[in-house]
DNA sequence: TTGTACGCGTTATCAA
DNA sequence: TTGATAACGCGTACAA
């Protein structure tokens, strides 16, 4: 047993308060709240927590006042440009106002998500920022009981318990699919992210599919598959989806990172993007302009999602304030991989 | 005032007590070490935990056990696929082992981090994971004192009091530069990211020097241009080094990220990569495979690197082993973009 | 195996 | 303006 390395003892509010001959209650009152103390005692406290170097603890404090000044936001992974994005806004916002951000990730598991949220609120969260609105609706009826303010980002919400600050992801895709159908495209496929407890990938499906039923196509006959967030796993479903028949003149994929993959495939097959297939994205994240050809695809303003999140929670705690129900705009970027569809006749003759 | 805005209270510990008739020390044990605990009232007990929603409060369990089971990181920025990859990996060995992460970002701003430190601290972080060496030494002296574990992850310390999970930056750019200079490439500028504060990015620039050295080629010659982490941003400040006499035949990047800008300038310019330009990145993320032609880079196991920075502060923390200092391999991904430099002649027939 | 009782460091109430 | 002192919710000797 290495004796030296015991963890030395953190001075105390007593220390401090022994230190500036006072009691500890004026210690706490100098720390919390400066002008209910003399300005001389004030002073002799104050060098006595220099000395010690003295820094109140946190738990102690949590307990005792009942407000961490703590805000847990729980993503599905932080691996994913858009989260991180949106989340460094977030914490910007949190820290600017001197709160501390948790975070906490399910890895796109409803079960992790629900324990997720349990740890935070255990660790004493004011408020929580959550992802879309899939999940058990016992754990909003668990939240709504606690009386925690809570913001839905990335998706609306109508729960009037709730705050969102979001997009319609139904809507948004639905004007990207008008706009290709627009171009001539009748064989539309869907790359889609899993959809299962993912209302944001879903609605994305349920928008084109709309389109497609407004201009009088059977939205049902649209292919569409699911696939994880990844670039190889795009490539394939991409490549499953293509040798079809018909053969889709488009395909829509649910975010930019499947799109991206469709389009390396595509160009890998020999087919020419978007002569011979038409591909959009969604998100709008900085890979879209990267590739070659670059994605047209929905931006999403990810950093002001997060930092009006931010601005809702800290309202609502600070000022108590109800919830607000923010629905933010998103807007087709055009760039070049959605064309106009190609001729029928062209079909058959294209390389496999 | 909103009388119904008020937070209802928490179970507590006592409270599943009188539900599962125990006291509430047997409720403890249920919770923290099950196995002494009697089947039959293990289950009624964890029954009320249920029935109760009861969660336990992190404050008071911090309080009476002096130890939170949390884990800070100090992290530049999250908006930095590297930085949250490697988190994601942290974390999840964390959350595996029943600990929690508290992040918090610094902007690259060492007065900040600093901050960020403090506050990881008073919230009774059980240790600490930071970015690099580039700080006052005053900080490590500060941590040392408090006999806090801490891990530098992406570089590598000597520092006997210091963790670190890193690699050699100046090694790996210094191979990759060889493997330039064996091209034929004389010529070579250097895209930096910024180098204050960033012992990361300025190890990259010395490896590059030191390779030219070792050649009989004066390093000081070697233009270096820094910049910020951006697409456009790299785009401006290739364009700026190309423009230079002689013009490089080489731009190094010190990320794939800029290294990404600057193969779409190089396009745009007219300039064909490599046969007019070689162009060379650093990390090897997903950007790197997608963009055309694809980066030459230096992979990084950035994953691993937070497993690991995981599993070595767990070790210290909880079997009370002393710091680790562990080197991760890189190697060189060979893609398109670095070739052989082009004949010394053609580089007064080139556009612009 | 279970229960009793104290202490952890802070805030907040009430007197002085 | 200051000082006692009672919570706050949990872990853990120690006792039963």
């Amino acid at each position: 047993m290495d004796v030296t390395a015991q963890k030395n003892e953190l001075p105390t509010l007593e220390d401090v308060a022994k230190a500036a001959r006072v009691s500890t209650a004026t210690v706490s009152r100098c720390l919390n709240s400066p002008d209910r103390v003399s300005e001389s005692t004030k002073k002799r406290v104050m060098e006595a927590v220099r000395d010690l170097k003295y820094s109140p603890n946190f738990g102690a404090r949590a307990l005792a006042a009942k407000k961490t000044n703590t805000y847990g936001a729980v993503i599905p992974t932080m691996d994913n440009a858009i989260f991180a994005r949106g989340l460094q806004a977030f914490q910007q916002v949190l820290v600017d106002n001197g709160a501390t951000m948790l975070v906490a990730s399910s890895a796109y598991d409803p079960e992790i998500e629900e324990n997720q949220i349990k740890t935070l609120i255990a660790r004493g969260a004011d408020a929580l920022l959550l992802i879309g609105t899939d999940r058990d609706p016992g754990i909003h009826e668990f939240l709504r009981d606690r009386n925690l303010p809570v913001v839905i980002a990335w998706a609306c919400t109508t729960e009037p318990a709730l705050s969102c600050v979001g997009f319609d992801n139904v809507e948004a895709s639905r004007q990207l699919a008008l706009k290709a159908l627009d171009l001539g495209h009748r064989e539309i496929a869907f790359l889609s992210a899993f959809t299962k407890s993912n209302d944001r990938a879903r609605n994305r499906v349920i928008g084109a599919r709309k389109a497609l039923e407004e201009r009088g196509l059977d939205p049902s006959s649209m292919p569409v598959v699911e696939t994880k967030y990844s670039i190889r796993s795009a490539r394939e479903a991409f490549g499953a989806l293509v040798r079809r028949s018909p053969r889709p003149t488009l395909v829509m994929c649910g975010n930019d990172v499947l799109a991206a993959g469709a389009v390396q495939e595509a160009r890998d097959m020999g087919l020419d993007v978007p002569g011979d297939i038409s591909i959009t994205g969604f998100d709008d994240i900085e890979l879209a302009t990267v590739i070659r050809p670059a994605l047209t695809t929905v931006h999403v303003p990810h950093r002001k999602m997060g930092r009006l999140a931010a601005e809702v929670l800290l309202d609502q705690v600070r000022h108590n304030s109800g919830p607000r129900h923010i629905t933010l705009d998103t807007h087709i970027v055009e760039r070049a991989s959605l064309g106009p569809a190609p001729a029928l006749c062209r079909t058959a003759s294209l390389p496999l």
